[in-house]
DNA sequence: CGCTTCACG
DNA sequence: ACGTACGTGAAGCGA
C-alpha cells in the first residue's frame, strides 16, 4: 500500500523568514540572493528528509483578500517588502519550476487558506501532510495526520508542531490557536484581539473556558476588574480577531492532490540556476566534481634533496598535517612557494638537510605561512627549529576580521577569491572514512597551500593597512604566536596521583548522592538526563516547572535553586551536579590529557573569538575550578615541572572596569580608580547615595552585579535575573547607575550610534569587529548587537592589554636573562613557573611589566601570589 | 550532532 | 509585545 506524502509550503512566509533570517548576500553580479538560498537550503533538507510524493509552494495572491471584508485594516501599517526582497521572487519561482514543484495562489485567498484546505482534504484521505511556514499560525492545523513545520532562525533548524507538541507548548489544542489570536490578536497582522491581554492571560482564559464564546458565556465569572471591563468592551473585536485568524478549509481551489503529485527536480535546469545565481556550496552538494571549473594544473618539484638554489630569502612555506593538534600530529610533507616555483619534500628529506635546516633557523630568511604557530610546534617536535615567520594567513585574515572562522586554509583562500585549494575534508575525508592518501595527492594539496599563501600575501597585508590594522597583527598578534607556542610546547605539570585522590573522594560521595537520589525519588533513573530528571521532578514529585527549555523543563541550577526549600531532592541532586561536573570534566577529562612528559599541553586558539580574546582547548586550562573550594583543590594538581621551582600567577584586578573608565572618560569612575578605591563600593555610594560606612554587603553585591552588567553591555532583564529582583527595580538600578555615571551613560550611547554609522566597533588597539546585525529591523539581532557594541571594545581592549603585556613579559625575561617561563594565560591573569632564586625579581618584574603594558587614564593594577602549586597560588 | 548544563574570565 | 545579560570549551544524553 501506498499513502501519499504531501509537504505543503507557504511561500511568502518561508521567503521572508530566510531574508530576514540571513546577512543580506550579493553574488558577483549585484543580485541578493540570501532569500533564495535560505529557502533553497531548507527545501533541500526537506526533500533530503521527507521523501514527498506530493508537494506545493501556496503564495499569497494580490493585496487584498476576503478578510479585508471582514475589517479593512486587516495587515495594515506592514512595512511594504524591502526591494532587495522583491527582486528576488521571480528567482525563487524559477527555482521552484526547475525542481518541478507545483506553485498555486488563488485570487482574494492567502497561502495559509490553499494550505489549510489542501491540508484538510490530504487528511480526510488518510494521507500524511507536512505544512512548512516561518509562521505559528499554521499550527493551528495540525492533527493526527498533518504536523506543521515552523522555521527557527537560521532556516534549516526546524520545530515540528503535532498537536501534542502544541499542547506541550501552550497547553491547548490546535484548534483552539485561533481563539487565542482572537483573545490576543496578532501585531504583524494588525488583527486588534482584546487590548490589555497578551499570550499569558489569552492561554489562562482558554485553560479555563476553552474558546472565545465560552469566556463571554462565563463573563461573569471573571474576577479580576480590568480584565472583565477590556473583555467587555471588546466582544465583537474579540470575535471578529478569532475569524481572523482562522484559516479557510474550504477555499475555492481550481486544483487538486492529484495535480501536486511530485516526481523530482530537472537537475540542468536546477544546475543552471545555482550556476547563475553563484550556489557554489549547493553546487558542490549537486555534483563536487563539477561545481568548480577542472583546477589549473599546479607545476610541483618533487625534491628528494635540497640545494642552495631551491631556497630563497622570502618564500611561502607549509607544513602539512592530517591531524588539527599540531602538538601531537605527524608531519605529512613539506611545501614551499615563491614567486616562481613550487616545491614539496618529505619530512624525511628536510630532516636530513643541512642545507634546509640552516635555511629554516636563519630569521634573515622570511616566511610566509598559514599558522606560524602550528609549524613552529610541529617542527619543533621534529627536531627543527624555524624562525623568522613574517606572515601568518591565519591571524592575517583573523584581524581583517574576526567573525569569519576558517576550518581550513581552502575556505580562508574562497574568502579571498582563490577556489585553487580543496577543502582538507575533501583530500583527506572525515569522520571514520579519514585516512592519509598516496603522496602524490599530499603533495599537490600542500603545494596549492604554499602557492596560495604567497600570492594572498600581498592582498591581504594591503587589506590590513587599507583598514588601519596592520599594526595590530604585525606588532601584536604575530610575535604573540611565537610566545604562545612556547607555552604550548612548555606545558604545565600536573600530578595524576592528586588527581587520582581528589576523583576517589568524589567517586564515593557521588555513590552515596546517588543513593540518597533514588531514596528520595523513590525510583532509580539517570540523574544526568535532563529529560528523566524533569520527569522525576516536575511530573512524578509535582514541583511546578519556573522555566522551560526547547525541548522540556529547565533544570538548571539557578531553577533548582529556587526550588530547593521544595524537596530534599533538590540540595541532593545540585551538589551532585557540581561533583558530577568536577569528576567528569577535570578529574577524568585531564588525567587523559597528560602527556608522557607528565605535563598538559594546551593550545590556545589565537583567531577564533570575536572579541580577541584567546581560547585553551585539548584540554581547556582557563576554565580550571576556583569559585569553589571542593573544585578549587583540583589546581593543587598543577605543580612546576622542576624541583625547587614555584607558580607564580599575577592576574589584573578590573582590567575591564578600569578600560570602561578610560574609553568613556567618565571622570568619576576615572577619580575613583585614581584615588585606589574599591570601584564596586564606590558604586554602591553613588548608586544609592550613601556614605562609605553605610554600604551594606547587599549594597555592594547589587553594584558588582551592575558593574559586570554594564561591561556586558545592561539590560533590565539580565540584571534582574543576575540579582534576583524584578525588571522594574532592575531598571531603577540601571538609571540611577547612569545618572551616576554620565561619561559612561554617554560612551554607550555614542558607540551604538558610531556601530551604526560604521558598522563596527573597534579596541583600543584598533582591533575590528563588524556589526552587521546591527541595523537590523528584528528586535532580537539588533539588541544583541547593540550589547555587543558596548561589550566588544572593553572585553576586546583588555584582551589587547594583555597580549601585549605578553610580549614585553617574554623580552623581559629574556633581557635579563632569567630562566622563568610563562606558562598559561588565563584573560586577565598570566601564570608562570620560576625557580626559587627568581621568585623576588619576578615580584617586582611582573607587576610592573604588566601595568606599563599601556598608558591609560586610570593605573592598571596588578596583584600577584606564588607557591608550590596553582592552588596555593591565592 | 544538537541540546543542555556548567566550568572559567 | 518582542525575550536577552558578554566571551569561551567540554561532557553527557538521546535522536
Amino acid at each position: 500500500m501506498t499513502t501519499k506524502k504531501i509537504v505543503l509550503l507557504d511561500g511568502n512566509s518561508l521567503a521572508y523568514r530566510a531574508f530576514f533570517a540571513l546577512p543580506l548576500l550579493t553574488n558577483d553580479s549585484g543580485i541578493h540572493t540570501n532569500a533564495v538560498y535560505g529557502f533553497t537550503m531548507m527545501l533541500q533538507n526537506i526533500l533530503a528528509d521527507e521523501k514527498p510524493t506530493h508537494m506545493l509552494v501556496a503564495w499569497d495572491a494580490g493585496k487584498t483578500t476576503f478578510r479585508h471584508q471582514t475589517y479593512g485594516e486587516y495587515k495594515g501599517g506592514r512595512q511594504k517588502t524591502p526591494p532587495e526582497l522583491s527582486e528576488q521572487f521571480p528567482y525563487l519561482r524559477k527555482l521552484l519550476e526547475a525542481f518541478n514543484i507545483p506553485q498555486y495562489e488563488l485570487d482574494q485567498y492567502e497561502a495559509d487558506d490553499i494550505i489549510g484546505t489542501l491540508s484538510t482534504t490530504g487528511d480526510a484521505d488518510g494521507s500524511e501532510v507536512i505544512v512548512i511556514s516561518g509562521d505559528k499560525d499554521l499550527t493551528q492545523l495540525a492533527s493526527e495526520k498533518t504536523t506543521v513545520y515552523i522555521t527557527r532562525k537560521g532556516m534549516t533548524d526546524i520545530e515540528k508542531y503535532t498537536p501534542d507538541h502544541v499542547k506541550e507548548k501552550y497547553g491547548i489544542e490546535p484548534q483552539q490557536i485561533i481563539d487565542m489570536k482572537g483573545l490576543m490578536g496578532d501585531t504583524s497582522d494588525n488583527i486588534p484581539g482584546v487590548p490589555g491581554v497578551g499570550e499569558k492571560t489569552a492561554l489562562k482564559l482558554l485553560k479555563e473556558y476553552g474558546s472565545v464564546e465560552n469566556v463571554y458565556q462565563s463573563i461573569d465569572n471573571i474576577t479580576a476588574k480590568k480584565l472583565k471591563e477590556n473583555l467587555t468592551n471588546n466582544e465583537e473585536q474579540a470575535y471578529m480577531s478569532k475569524t481572523l485568524a482562522t484559516i479557510e478549509v474550504k477555499a475555492p481551489l481550481t486544483i487538486s492532490i492529484d495535480d501536486l503529485s511530485y516526481a523530482g527536480p530537472d537537475m540542468d535546469k536546477v544546475t543552471s540556476i545555482y550556476q547563475e545565481l553563484k550556489f557554489k556550496t549547493l553546487l558542490e552538494k549537486i555534483a563536487p566534481q563539477e561545481a568548480e571549473k577542472p583546477q589549473e594544473a599546479i607545476d610541483i618539484q618533487f625534491l628528494t634533496e635540497i640545494t642552495e638554489a631551491d631556497l630563497t630569502d622570502e618564500m611561502a612555506i607549509h607544513i602539512e598535517m592530517i591531524e588539527d593538534n599540531y602538538l601531537t600530529a605527524d608531519i605529512l610533507g613539506i611545501s614551499l612557494a615563491d614567486e616562481k616555483r613550487t616545491l614539496f619534500v618529505t619530512l624525511a628529506v628536510a630532516q636530513q638537510s643541512a642545507i634546509f635546516k640552516e635555511w629554516l633557523g636563519n630569521p634573515a630568511n622570511k616566511k610566509y605561512t598559514s599558522d606560524s604557530k602550528a609549524a613552529i610546534a610541529s617542527l619543533a617536535g621534529q627536531g627543527l627549529i624555524a624562525e623568522g615567520f613574517e606572515f601568518d594567513l591565519l591571524l592575517a585574515s583573523y584581524i581583517v576580521n574576526p567573525s569569519s572562522t576558517y576550518p581550513d586554509i581552502a575556505s580562508i583562500a574562497r574568502e579571498f577569491g582563490r577556489a585553487d585549494v580543496q577543502p582538507d575534508e575533501v583530500i583527506y575525508g572525515k569522520g571514520a572514512k579519514k585516512s592519509v592518501p598516496d603522496e602524490e595527492k599530499i603533495a599537490e594539496h600542500a603545494s596549492r597551500k604554499a602557492r596560495v599563501i604567497w600570492d594572498l600575501r600581498d592582498v591581504i597585508e594591503t587589506k590590513l593597512k587599507e583598514n588601519d590594522l596592520y599594526d595590530l597583527y604585525h606588532e601584536l598578534e604575530l610575535p604573540l604566536a611565537k610566545i604562545l607556542c612556547q607555552m604550548e610546547v612548555t606545558g604545565v605539570k600536573t600530578d595524576l596521583k592528586t588527581l587520582q585522590e581528589i576523583g576517589s573522594d568524589l567517586s564515593a560521595k557521588l555513590i552515596e548522592l546517588e543513593a540518597a537520589i533514588y531514596e528520595a525519588a523513590g525510583e532509580k533513573f539517570n540523574i544526568n538526563s535532563p529529560k528523566q530528571l524533569g520527569v522525576i521532578l516536575f511530573e512524578k514529585i509535582g514541583l511546578t516547572p519556573i522555566k522551560k527549555t526547547k525541548t522540556g523543563y529547565s533544570t538548571a541550577a539557578d531553577v533548582l535553586e529556587k526550588l530547593e526549600s521544595e524537596h530534599e531532592i533538590i540540595g541532593l541532586i545540585l551538589t551532585y551536579r557540581q561533583l558530577g561536573k568536577l569528576n567528569s570534566t577535570y578529574i577524568e577529562g585531564l588525567s587523559k590529557e597528560i602527556h608522557e612528559d607528565g605535563k598538559i599541553h594546551t593550545r590556545f586558539q589565537q583567531a577564533l573569538t570575536t572579541t580577541g580574546r584567546l581560547s585553551s582547548i585539548n584540554p581547556n586550562l582557563q576554565n580550571i575550578p576556583v569559585r569553589l573550594e571542593e573544585g578549587r583543590k583540583i589546581r593543587a594538581a598543577f605543580v612546576p615541572s622542576e624541583p625547587g621551582w614555584y607558580l607564580f600567577a599575577a592576574d589584573y584586578s578590573q582590567i575591564e572596569l578600569r578600560v570602561l573608565a578610560h574609553i568613556s572618560k567618565d571622570e568619576k569612575m576615572i577619580e575613583a580608580f585614581r584615588a585606589g578605591a574599591d570601584i564596586h563600593t564606590k558604586t554602591a555610594m553613588d548608586v544609592f547615595g550613601v556614605d562609605q560606612d553605610a554600604v551594606t554587603s547587599d549594597m555592594r553585591r547589587a553594584a558588582k552585579a551592575v558593574n559586570f552588567g554594564i561591561v556586558y553591555g545592561i539590560s533590565d532583564y539580565g540584571l534582574s535575573q543576575s540579582l534576583g529582583i524584578t525588571r522594574k527595580e532592575a531598571a531603577t538600578f540601571i538609571e540611577s547607575y547612569l545618572n551616576s555615571f554620565p561619561g559612561v551613560k554617554a560612551y554607550m550611547e555614542e558607540i551604538v550610534a558610531d556601530a551604526k554609522l560604521k558598522g563596527y566597533v573597534t579596541t583600543l588597539m584598533n582591533r575590528r569587529r563588524y556589526l552587521p546585525d546591527i541595523t537590523s529591523s528584528n528586535f532580537n539581532l539588533r539588541g544583541f548587537a547593540e550589547r555587543t557594541a558596548m561589550n566588544t571594545p572593553i572585553q576586546g581592549s583588555a584582551a589587547d592589554i594583555i597580549k601585549k603585556a605578553m610580549i614585553d613579559m617574554a623580552k623581559r625575561l629574556e633581557d635579563e636573562g632569567l630562566q622563568t617561563r610563562m606558562l598559561l594565560q588565563v584573560h586577565d591573569e598570566l601564570i608562570f613557573e620560576a625557580p626559587e632564586d627568581e621568585i623576588e625579581k619576578l615580584k617586582q618584574i611582573v607587576p610592573e611589566v604588566m601595568e606599563s603594558a599601556i598608558a591609560l587614564d586610570v593605573p592598571l593594577k596588578v596583584d600577584w601570589a606564588f607557591g608550590l602549586s596553582w592552588y596555593e597560588t591565592k
